[in-house]
DNA sequence: TCTTGATCCTCCAGTCACTGGAGGATCTAG
DNA sequence: CTAGATCCTCCAGTGACTGGAGGATCAAGA
């Protein structure tokens, strides 16, 4: 028997961008720019000079989104995929961006939490009556009715 | 005695632009930009064409730049800015905005709880060694790892 | 009075990370 | 064979600013 080919598996067929799209929840312009940008190399192109993609961009796509998600910039990103690129490589400076990043998402969060607070006692506030009284007019108005100082 | 004038209070003298970006905290790029979007009204010029502000000014801008700054889009801003201008109607509309405004806050803070806990893992779990087995790639290559999928 | 430096003006272009439309070519299914 | 889906490129727009070019005007000191 040659191979055992055609398991339950996904045949290896080039995929088209909007079949990318599909599997990875990324807008076919969006590739096109994360393409532009140099995010994902130049995809090959068919005959009829449509891109073709494989599981590897499915894969790279993957990581980008998933960066992205996290809230990384483009060129943290760039700078991630050199690295995984570049297995062997002491990982230092990919655990450095995250920490970097890891500061960043908590003063985020510290930052909205007193954002939010600001917000709930506006509108606890706000006797439903008129603009005259509404807290929420007030509270905007005038800096010094927050708790805060920093945001 | 004609008036009780010069107390140590600031004298109402007109305002340049630079003086109310310093009172402000608002650059003087982003002041003309409110007014050429409409959000601050057309400042009264001098002679030579100089825009000119009053306390007036400098109480809208704060009422801006603080909403801004509590996360609220310039359309928002523009809906409380009239309703402010406007006291004695009834405060129901601005009562909203700034309630769909706090569930858009808890919910962007939640996200961001569910995203740091992940940055953290990542960060945590790097063996500081190499990218072969550096958990950062790994992480965000392969979506599977994370605890939440909502983010 | 002159001059220097600060401040102001308008207009336009750039930022970031996309997003969408126009106008046209090509593929796929019935 | 045809209709509709999908693809291509190019360009312009989003939001909320930010900054620079090139030029006018002001305030203060010598």
């Amino acid at each position: 028997m040659p191979t055992m080919s055609s398991l339950p598996a996904t045949p290896p067929s080039p995929l088209t961008i909007g079949a990318l799209a599909k599997q990875t929840g990324v807008k076919i312009p969006t590739i096109r720019y994360y393409e532009s940008i140099g995010l994902l190399p130049e995809a090959p192109r068919t005959d009829s000079n449509r891109r073709t993609y494989d599981g590897g961009s499915v894969r790279r796509l993957r990581f980008i989104r998933h960066a992205r998600e996290l809230g990384f910039e483009v060129e943290a990103i760039r700078q991630l995929l050199a690295m995984a690129d570049d297995p062997g490589q002491p990982c230092r400076d990919a655990d450095l961006l995250a920490r970097t990043h890891l500061a960043e998402i908590e003063s985020r969060i510290a930052r909205l939490e007193a954002l939010r607070d600001e917000v709930r006692r506006m509108v606890e506030g706000c006797a439903q009556d008129q603009v005259r009284s509404c807290h929420v007019i007030e509270v905007l108005a005038d800096h010094t009715h927050c708790l805060h100082d920093r945001h």
